[in-house]
DNA sequence: TTAAAATTACGAAAATCTTCGTAATTTATT
DNA sequence: AATAAATTACGAAGATTTTCGTAATTTTAA
């Protein structure tokens, strides 16, 4: 039923970022364009990082076209070429798929299960499954 | 409020199967113990492998304790030395930290957003709500 | 009992990731 | 202008992953 995961799939991945190039991009999408320096310095608030190896991980992710760069300044200022919600879902296929067995559903209760969300946040996923629901029997 | 992604939570990590680890492990989980030799069969339902690549993979996996293996026979047979649940909640953890800043609701709504599921797998996860919502109300 | 077949053990190559040192370049300071 | 400071460019080392070839071992078959 649901497409069983294959090796190939991970090499088809649209978006499969190594875990210190997402840990770059969550820094942008956060506080928008940012030089090396601003980028390495909130990275610096979490653990040791060179700045050299910032800025390696920044020009190789702009060679592989996740982020764009402005050179007008001697500081280049590098911003996200990749929207959150592209990635997000790339690497959710992903973890569906191999760690899941393609069933999105037990994902979901896994993730519900032990990761404490707000009731706010509940009623939102709520209202989701009502409106698909309803989506689905065609009465909209 | 969540707590932020670190690179340290990485290597801090419980489990952290490769992709390949996992395409075996995911054999593994659903066929119970078998054969390198069963196992590459099913690979290779898949994709073209090896029979020495899983074998390889399949003994790293050994030592790094992912898997145990019988030897009284002289083909080994492996079975999984951690449950699906332990490493699926492994991952979990690591992708909303790491894609989803923390925010397992907007991992949650995304996947609802754009894998479907059935009805009935849509009520279960309503149920689910249902629970949490009244146990944090101390209602039970 | 040899020869063939299957399996395990071992090592290593190629690719990617993470790290950083050093050199070259550009800007700012004295 | 000369020196210091900051930035980029470049290269490379060490780790891990994926791949497989070859050798050694064990079982099966002729």
């Amino acid at each position: 039923m649901s497409p069983i995961f294959t090796y190939e799939t991970f090499r088809t991945m649209k978006f499969k970022p190594s875990d210190s190039e997402l840990e770059i991009m969550q820094v942008l999408w956060e506080k928008g364009p940012l030089t090396v320096r601003e980028v390495n310095d909130q990275l610096n608030r979490q653990r040791r990082v060179g700045y050299t190896t910032t800025l390696k991980i920044m020009q190789i992710m702009t060679d592989k076209k996740m982020l764009t760069r402005d050179t007008e300044q001697r500081s280049h200022i590098y911003a996200p070429a990749v929207k959150p919600e592209e990635v997000q879902s790339s690497i959710l296929d992903h973890v569906i798929r191999t760690a899941f067995m393609g069933k999105t559903s037990s994902m979901v209760l896994r993730a519900l299960g032990q990761h404490k969300a707000s009731n706010a946040e509940l009623e939102e996923i709520k209202m989701l499954i009502e409106k698909i629901e309803k989506r689905d029997h065609g009465d909209i």
